[in-house]
DNA sequence: ACCTGAACACCGTTCAAGT
DNA sequence: ACCTGAACACCGTTCAAGT
């Protein structure tokens, strides 16, 4: 579903503007401050209001509900996506794309967790796309393969984000073991044989770079398939 | 974190259960036939006691908060997880439990939601764990590489159930093309070129087997790395 | 002993009144 | 023309009173 994405009103916007140095962008800006500091569930229009120092009502001339200014925040983190294209094989190129779009996430935690919520259609996020699908064309995935490639990624990435832990510490994975080897054996042999294991899996920066080395090594074996079809273009 | 899984105290529950037939059980039932019928954000505490017609505050004897009452409608959820071990090779047995876990939470959209909100413990998920470990452990991959094989397998399937489409129509495809061919072509190029695959890509069966089918291209790679340590177990 | 209405401290948003 | 307090229709949960 596409949301609508311009200005209630630019004249309007541009007048309140002058009169109290409040633009639809500070809005959105103040509302991702709030989202990074206190997460998703701590923002309310009151809450963002008062912190701006107007009524809450204010801000339903800027956006028309709640899930618009959402929106706008999430657009509003994903301008701090920094990605230049590397030089290098398809690999290395890959892998420095998803560490990029890593690091937004890690930064804006809310992006993944509002993706959950709605669809984000904002053309900031598409940036993010543009940067794989690029890498993807030049290596001779036709355009279809191109962005299938690209959507297992893109749920790999956001999904690791929003499902695995930061970093699980030594206590959280001393805890996650004790709760496997707590289950029965018999009806769960293999879970508790590899509780270590599963308990170290539940995120961190070792998982990441499993999950895409892993998927990588497939892009690549299927990038050989195509890379004659590459040179004809 | 462990959420706390007993009963607020069974002797009462049992009482409860005698006098008007309502045990804990049911509750979560009728919680996760709300949350499957319409969604996640319209469970409340009030519609949902209303709906088993005792007052809201009842609820409060079986569930510590609504939170708790959320876990055990998911455990509720995940008991319809069917899936026995069949023969065949790694990929077949593999691609067999990722089609029985998509079947789940296609059935359930709430599980995938939840998930994303809180993690959710309970012994009733670890059946869909160990189903993909007795495979991973039996192709031979030593238990912390099976657990980190099985991670990327468990992020991907909910991430495609949370934020891919359950399958693109001829129209939604047609909104999602339109509005990455409205972007400028010059910022864009990749992605305007892609349109059509990239508004293909965004859900449906084709995409969930083109992820599997990549990433068990990978797995089938490393477990052959394994096949002679396996012989020795 | 068990159940639950009233109340508290919040929500997003509509509406009408304020300047 | 713009801003916003009051009000409405909801929340989850605490507390005390009801049977």
């Amino acid at each position: 579903m596409l949301r609508a994405m311009s200005k209630v009103n630019p004249s309007r916007e541009a007048a309140a503007r002058e009169r109290r140095g409040l633009a639809r962008d500070d809005i959105a800006r103040a509302a991702l401050d709030l989202l990074d500091e206190e997460g998703v569930d701590a923002l309310s229009m009151r809450r963002l209001a008062e912190r701006l120092g107007v009524g809450t009502m204010t801000l339903y001339g800027y956006f028309r509900s709640k899930d618009e200014l959402l929106d706008a925040a999430v657009s509003e983190a994903a301008e701090d996506f920094v990605f230049t294209l590397p030089d290098g094989s398809l690999r290395e190129r890959l892998r420095a794309h998803q560490q990029a779009a890593r690091r937004l996430l890690a930064r804006h935690p809310v992006i993944a967790q509002l993706r959950a919520r709605q669809p984000v259609v904002q053309p900031a996020m598409f940036r993010i796309t543009e940067g794989a699908m690029q890498i993807l064309l030049e290596a001779g995935f036709p355009p279809d393969e191109a962005a299938r490639v690209f959507r297992v990624l893109f749920v790999q990435v956001v999904g690791d984000a929003l499902f695995n832990r930061d970093e699980p510490t030594a206590e959280s994975r001393r805890r996650v073991r004790g709760a496997l080897l707590s289950l029965p054996e018999d009806e769960f042999p293999a879970v508790t044989r590899a509780a270590e294991g599963i308990a170290a899996s539940t995120g961190g920066p070792e998982q990441f770079d499993y999950a895409m080395e892993l998927i990588l090594d497939a892009v690549e074996a299927r990038a050989a398939r195509h890379s004659a079809a590459s040179s004809h273009q």
